[in-house]
DNA sequence: GTGGATGCTACCCCT
DNA sequence: TAGCATCCAC
């Protein structure tokens, strides 16, 4: 037990608070995971917890296998027998695929990804003779996702115009096609599991018995399903420790609702709460940015956040000429710290908006020739010859999989062409089968009673294709994982068919070895956990191995912790990204992605933008960051290269605005006047030089005492007047 | 009926 | 940018 002693008060009473809800809010670096992990074993140890009591969900895969890893060698893999350890979606599919009984669905669903959820849904919105062009795939599907996150059944669906009639008509076809290809969504993990648990009392009682403690991470990321989810295993012994930082709060667009909190104060009014505060990641500097960044966000609840780890080096802050100098300038950068040798390569970051950003990040690190590793799931497993063998694989394990068979019937091509495959779909819907099933029945040759049902040219495909599906299913119940890949990729001809001597053909093989390297590290698994463990991957499990700077866009840094950190595209329109400006809540989330991305660095941190960008057909001018705005310049140490500055005001104030300036006298909103002394929250007193009115805004220059120069949106700045 | 070439358009973040 | 729908040649 004395693993106890290295926690400091906080955390030790987090980690030995009694029974009963409790509530952790944890800023930054405070540790944690080191608070769960020790909870959890202090349960084991001191509480007499056995390990099947225990339910501990976690944001991503990996973040359980480290949980799991520093278990292990606290208390031996022994003491952790039975765990529930995993993320949500983990941990559902598990449960479903025991209690399938409950449920419309076999034990061997599959779990579709989001290209295959669109692809239905597409099917769905053709199914049903919908205007493909009006009802677009991917905005039908962001609505059902957003009911399913609400619990909402077809059924349930609000309808309030026309359109939430089609869109439910949608939704409700696109479950049916679900439901027949035995296939969930990842939003269906969820909404089963909670259908299950509020549907069937006793198999509620029965988890909500066997689970005496819960342990989530990421409170604040989880959305109302999980919470109900959370809420339900939680009824009997009411013992939920939540862990969650309300200003790390990033996917609400996911349906994420950092108002779980509350509602967890409110069903749980016996909660503790307990407070994290110091800070054990990053130097004082990194973290008065990060401060100064959240404590302008109007969602943020006043906290402290120290650290004693000393003042450390100024944030840098550097503006390109463009976006290709930007990315150089990180390339360089990143090349002198190396050659330096101060830090190991892992220990170095890039992070970014969106995906897109990374293109010329990497073309830049391809130029120096500095190896660096890519973030994203979607990168590998997206890949078309990849899918495409994922999804024979899925097809052989479940052949109701409709989806699959689709994508892989004509792969490599062997004359099933799109009228071949509707004649399957048709004959099979009057047959009362799946086309995967037809499939396999017309394998027995003209014994099959559709025989006659094709034409004779594609019937012979057909069958020949289906005793194909037939062997590798009969492979697949006698071999190992890895054979039954090898027998694929030999009856495809898979390598001939993708390695066509071009670049890109050895690309595409490459890509397969690496898959078949992966199939051999889960060598000891069957093919159903195999699926699901490709089909659950979140974009940071693929974080591992290599020791090089690491490529990853801000909502993947969630979690992780580097030495040196650069955040690039610091743009008005990038972060925040011009999707979310003019939406409040929006905008906040933009900001608080920030203040995460800012405070995973602990050591050295680069704030960066670019003067252009090129989008795809011209480049245009950007500005910078109105985030950066909200830093006060004594904390940055910047070397602005363009006219435009954040601090532009205070290296080179503009001349008096030549427009019509409204005297505060005859600006009705205007509330400070030129010589008037003001207060900022941040920054304590200034003098007001003048003041004018832009888009109604009152736009005030302080002379601030700490900081010098300022040109501030009063209503925004939260500026009040000193008599 | 199938497969390749051409032209249009949308592009954020993730399990 | 690249994925796609659509069109046209075998």
């Amino acid at each position: 037990m004395d693993w106890l002693s290295s926690l400091n008060p906080q955390q030790l009473q987090a980690v030995t608070a009694g029974d009963g809800p409790v509530l952790v809010i944890a800023g930054p670096g405070s540790g944690k995971t080191r608070v769960l992990t020790h909870r959890i074993a202090y349960l084991l140890e001191q509480r007499q917890a056995r390990p099947w009591e225990i339910m501990a969900v976690t944001f991503t895969n990996k973040a359980a296998r480290e949980m799991q890893e520093r278990l292990q060698s606290l208390l031996g893999q022994q003491a952790l027998q039975g765990i529930s350890l995993g993320t949500f979606h983990a941990i559902c599919a598990r449960i479903l695929r025991r209690e399938a009984e409950h449920l419309p669905l076999d034990s061997n669903f599959v779990i579709l990804d989001t290209e295959d959820q669109e692809r239905l849904i597409k099917n769905a919105i053709r199914e049903l003779n919908i205007d493909e062009k009006n009802y677009r795939p991917p905005l039908v599907h962001a609505a059902i996702s957003r009911a399913k996150n609400e619990l909402l059944f077809p059924d349930d669906y609000p309808v309030q115009n026309y359109r939430d009639e089609v869109v439910r008509r949608i939704y409700r076809q696109y479950q049916e096609m679900l439901r027949q290809a035995n296939a969930v969504d990842f939003d269906d993990l969820l909404l089963w599991m909670a259908y299950l648990l509020s549907e069937f009392p006793e198999v509620r009682e029965k988890y909500a018995q066997r689970y005496r403690h819960i342990l989530v991470d990421e409170f604040q990321d989880t959305n109302l399903a999980q919470y109900t989810l959370l809420r339900q295993l939680a009824s009997v012994h009411r013992n939920l420790f939540a862990v969650g930082d309300p200003d790390q709060s990033i996917y609400r667009w996911r349906g994420a609702d950092y108002r779980n909190i509350q509602r967890f104060e409110q069903d749980f009014p016996e909660r503790q709460v307990i407070l994290l505060e110091q800070n054990y990641r990053s130097r004082q500097n990194i973290l008065d940015v990060a401060a100064a960044v959240i404590r302008a966000s109007r969602t943020h609840r006043p906290r402290r956040l120290y650290s004693d780890l000393g003042a450390g080096e100024k944030v840098y802050y550097y503006e390109a000429r463009d976006d290709y100098a930007e990315a150089a300038f990180v390339a360089e950068t990143v090349a002198n710290l190396l050659a330096s040798r101060q830090y190991p390569p892992g220990e170095i970051a890039i992070m970014y908006r969106m995906n897109a950003q990374s293109r010329l990040l990497e073309e830049a690190f391809l130029q120096m020739r500095l190896p660096y590793r890519l973030v994203g799931a979607q990168r590998f497993y997206g890949r078309r010859e990849i899918k495409d063998l994922i999804a024979f694989l899925r097809l052989i394990h479940n052949p109701d999989d409709v989806i699959s068979l689709d994508r892989i019937i004509n792969v490599p091509p062997r004359g099933i062409g799109d009228r071949t495959l509707l004649a399957l779909h048709t004959v099979a819907r009057q047959a009362g089968l799946t086309p995967g099933r037809l499939l396999l029945d017309l394998a027995r040759g003209s014994e099959s009673s559709s025989w006659q049902a094709f034409s004779g040219r594609s019937v012979v495909l057909l069958a020949d294709f289906g005793a194909t599906l037939a062997r590798w299913r009969a492979f697949a119940t006698t071999l190992p994982l890895l054979e039954l890949l090898d027998h694929l990729l030999t009856d495809l001809n898979y390598r001939e068919y993708l390695d066509d001597g071009s670049e890109e053909g050895r690309d595409r093989w490459e890509n397969v070895q690496e898959f078949r390297r992966l199939v051999q590290e889960h060598e000891d698994q069957t093919l159903e956990e195999f699926l699901e463990s490709i089909a659950l991957v979140s974009d940071q499990d693929t974080l591992t191995g290599t020791d090089a700077p690491t490529l990853l866009t801000l909502h993947a840094a969630k979690g992780l912790e580097f030495s040196v950190v650069f955040l690039v595209g610091l743009d008005d329109g990038i972060l925040p990204h011009k999707r979310s400006i003019d939406d409040p809540e929006s905008l906040e989330e933009e900001r608080r992605l920030f203040y995460v991305g800012i405070t995973r660095a602990r050591e050295r941190l680069y704030l960066v933008r670019a003067l252009r960008r090129g989008s795809y057909d011209y480049a245009e001018e950007m500005e910078p960051s109105r985030f950066l705005d909200d830093i006060p310049p004594h904390l940055l140490d910047g070397r602005a290269r363009g006219r435009r500055g954040p601090w532009r005001v205070a290296a080179d104030p503009d001349p008096a605005p030549s427009s019509p300036t409204l005297s505060a006298a005859a600006a009705p909103p205007a509330r400070f006047q030129p010589g008037a002394r003001v207060r900022h929250p941040l920054w304590g007193e200034g003098l007001v030089l003048q003041t004018r009115l832009e888009d109604g805004e009152e736009i005030v220059d302080v002379l601030f005492e700490s900081v010098g120069f300022k040109r501030l949106i009063a209503s925004v700045a939260g500026l009040v007047p000193i008599s």
